[in-house]
DNA sequence: GGGTTATATGAGGGTCGGCTCATGTTCGTG
DNA sequence: CACGAACATGAGCCGACCCTCATATAACCC
């Protein structure tokens, strides 16, 4: 298969000079902010474009659609995600589940304070199904390897039960993190940890 | 404190005869079905009006915004839960703290088949932060209740990070339940459940 | 420099949805 | 019955937002 080209470098129209690819760049990053902080429906072409120093037009140049931008965002993000995710493989080979874990929940919440559109944009409504669907499955696949890696390592049936588990407790723990009331978010915090270390240590 | 109004009966304008009372039902019921397919932002005035065999004026006569009526219903709803919870303590009482997470699950995943807008409605964004942290804690002192009963009481501190745990569990569960791909659902439930109930059960 | 392609701009078209209002219709009440 | 309050109706206003397009500028290539 030559020529495999990363989902992260779809941008409708492709820029060709390099003036078009820091457009696109620029337009990027409103997006992430926009899309972040005001969500999906909510976020404005306008506000995007705005935010980038350029013109609508320019916005529509490079990516026709609201649609489009918001699929090539998420896509890159996701692109990175499992890119984390492989990278990590070596520092967490070998060792106990229970630390897996620990690190995993540390590793997710940095990769969201600078990818924080992700959430937002996965959550929309109204995304095609196989994409989402091809997506969860890349995720899963990366920590089904994790775990396959792990001091005793973990079965694959049961492994790919706990993939799902592992990923929903590190969204949850992300919704935590950003909670407005402080008081005892790290109990919480400490609480699901605990939680989801013992139950990968065998019991 | 007199006349104290449960805040199910919130409707900005009340009906007074017995028509009102009816068609503030109808709307209600149409609004749950339209928010819980398309979602607070994507549903329309109109459709829920259609579907309520209303016109858009005797929508706007009861419900004067469309955040209004959200507000109502999600109000509504989440007295409902409270209602569920409370009227769950005499059966949960000196039970296992392990067989409380099970039945929880279940009547957990029973109420939002009944109530299938109050997600979507509670995780809009743009909700009074107030209103929003009230419900949040009310659900969780049932919570709390609960976990006080149980066989081994769980101790007031703890309870209150659990309770935010179970919580975000319940939900995780049911968004699971709502997965489009079947395989290996229950498994993943199975894993969840037996997750809390050991972490419940003292260790 | 001339030609050609990539990129830039922003006014405005078209649509859609929340909401208003003037005009009814029903119905409890005296 | 008569009167007024509660309720009903739907055409249309208004603003917001996605997107188009005609026109302009930059930059590469010969």
């Amino acid at each position: 298969m030559p020529s495999q080209k990363s989902s992260a470098t779809i941008a409708a129209r492709a820029p060709q000079r390099e003036r078009g690819r820091a457009r696109v760049a620029a337009l990027l990053g409103a997006a992430t902010a926009v899309f972040a902080d005001k969500g999906y429906d909510a976020a404005t072409m306008t506000e995007i474009a705005a935010r980038a120093g350029a013109s609508i037009g320019s916005l529509y140049q490079f990516f026709p659609t609201k649609e489009l931008i918001a699929e090539a965002l998420h896509a890159a993000n996701a692109d990175a995600l499992v890119a984390l995710l492989e990278a990590l493989a070596p520092r967490l080979a070998g060792k106990p589940a229970e630390a897996l874990a620990d690190i995993l929940f540390g590793e997710f919440s940095g990769f969201l304070a600078e990818h924080p559109a992700f959430v937002a944009l996965a959550d929309r409504r109204s995304i095609d199904p196989k994409r989402k669907k091809a997506t969860r499955q890349k995720l899963r696949g990366e920590i089904v390897k994790l775990l396959a890696a792990a001091k005793p390592p973990v079965p694959r049936p049961r492994a790919q039960a706990l993939a799902i588990v592992i990923l929903h407790l590190l969204r949850v723990a992300v919704a935590i993190e950003g909670e407005a009331d402080l008081e005892g978010r790290a109990a919480v915090l400490d609480e699901i940890r605990l939680m989801l270390g013992h139950h990968l240590s065998g019991r």
